[in-house]
DNA sequence: GACCCTCCCCTTAGGGGAGGGTC
DNA sequence: GACCCTCCCCTTAGGGGAGGGTC
């Protein structure tokens, strides 16, 4: 009888845990001890015992919570047991399809951030290819290329209105970019026909979500919102100069807000990108 | 200037967020608002640290923790956020892996719970095809076979020592099981030579870790440890009078402690394995 | 009337004491 | 001396009030 008793700190070392755990599941019911002296309140605990642990440890692993540990205990059924695997089976899967999710995002953010140590300074031109990405975007609401800053804000949130409706995670809403028709880039009248934001491929067969396709791009960095017109009117020249054949619409990208820099100055990092092709040199 | 203010619920709904989680940003230093009133202490934000707020939200979906995003603001460097995700990025895979871990073993505990349900009563004699398993065992330090439960209970401790060190994670070490060599059994000497406890297959390479394999068994189902050595002498007069011959280590295997009845009462419910073939009926 | 303020308490599963008594 | 007891506070990221003042 009496050598099978174990004092809370020995029971807690026979099974690899702390008093305090033991205390806790004492207090919410679900181990409690065999015997407890009514003079100085010390707890003894029958060696047995410890399959009850183990039970609820099990329990744990599984990812249950004590409540739901106590409550198959008090239904005293196999099926509540069952009932609890099953959810619990669910939310595993989901949460693993989240996660999985999530490292992808990272992988790329990682990607982008070490780009955007690169960045050239501001008011240079570039040349270079841009791979493929996929856009959530709506028709413009207003003429951000022509507007400041706080108003491009607003076009986002309005944007991410829609995101949630659609269920797209508004992880990817960082990444933002606003898009003019060709025509009216050619013709200089700079206004913007659509907002948007970039997006994992898995949403590729989402509404509103359409390829910005892998391109040449002559490319603008722009530190200030109020510049764009004028680094607009250069890029426009630029191509004239350099017989570069427009392709598509004119983007612009906001780059460098994710640049711990910036996060506390609201003034964006951004990048007309205008697609084009170039002319092979006669021979 | 002032049509760009917004109130802290306003500021809320337009991120889609609440007045808590604005209060508790401002609180950590991470977006304070543009404006507060001396007099009534009134918020007001600028449209633009909408931005700010995206940032948290974009890092905080990247599983960064407040305090980690505060550092990266502080410490203002690329490098540190790059830090950051790429460790998230490991612990991220780690927890996946853990995670669909877990999900073997809730789909596997769910099989065993069904088939609990359907036990026979206790002293049932069965012949029956048990599936092939993993178990991880150690020499037994006493005869549990001829001892009372929490001898056995002791011996699960000393085993999940060595599963610490293993680095097995705990999950299965309530699937347990005891063995006695064919010899013994067939002189009618009942002792345990190993205790061990089922595990996944991934780790099936791991020292300490064999193959119990699927088989044919004659079993008996036991309510009470006292009773063992009784059950065993009747397996062992039914294998003579059924022209089965003895294969392997007999097992005892600990079944019902899952069960959410007996939680409460340590007493376990358990089923002799012996393994054994049936000669082909004279033709 | 709708919105804002400042406290303050609550959630999970324990961990880590302080101050004092017990094997 | 090592162990036990009972409070009590702490952790994450917010959520949900109460009681009172403000646009």
């Amino acid at each position: 009888m009496k050598k099978n008793k174990l004092t809370v700190g020995q029971m807690a070392k026979l099974n690899h845990t702390t008093v305090a755990t033991l205390k806790l599941y004492e207090k919410l019911g679900l181990l409690e001890p065999d015997f407890v002296d009514p003079d100085n309140g010390y707890r003894y605990y029958d060696v047995t015992q410890s399959t009850v642990f183990r039970a609820i440890r099990y329990n744990r692993n599984l990812s249950l919570s004590l409540d739901e540990i106590q409550e198959i205990v008090q239904q005293n059924s196999y099926d509540t047991a069952i009932g609890f695997y099953e959810k619990e089976m669910e939310q595993l899967e989901e949460k693993i399809r989240g996660l999985q999710d999530k490292l992808a995002m990272l992988q790329k953010t990682i990607g982008w951030l070490k780009h955007y140590q690169k960045l050239p300074p501001a008011g240079t031109i570039t040349l270079e290819y841009l791979e493929p990405q996929y856009v959530f975007s709506l028709p413009a609401v207003r003429n951000y290329f022509k507007e400041d800053y706080g108003s491009y804000v607003y076009g986002i949130a309005k944007l991410t209105d829609y995101l949630e409706q659609e269920h797209i995670p508004c992880c990817y809403k960082y990444f933002t970019c606003i898009a003019m028709a060709k025509d009216d880039f050619l013709a200089g009248r700079y206004r913007a026909r659509e907002i948007g934001t970039y997006v994992n491929q898995i949403y590729a067969s989402y509404p509103h979500v359409a390829l910005q396709e892998g391109q040449l791009y002559v490319c603008a960095y722009v530190d200030d919102f109020a510049k764009l017109p004028d680094q607009l009117d250069a890029l426009h020249s630029y191509c004239g100069e350099h017989d570069c054949t427009v392709q598509g619409d004119v983007i612009c990208r906001l780059l460098g807000s994710i640049n711990p820099r910036k996060l506390r100055e609201p003034a964006p990092f951004l990048r007309l990108q205008i697609p084009v092709s170039l002319q092979a040199q006669a021979k």
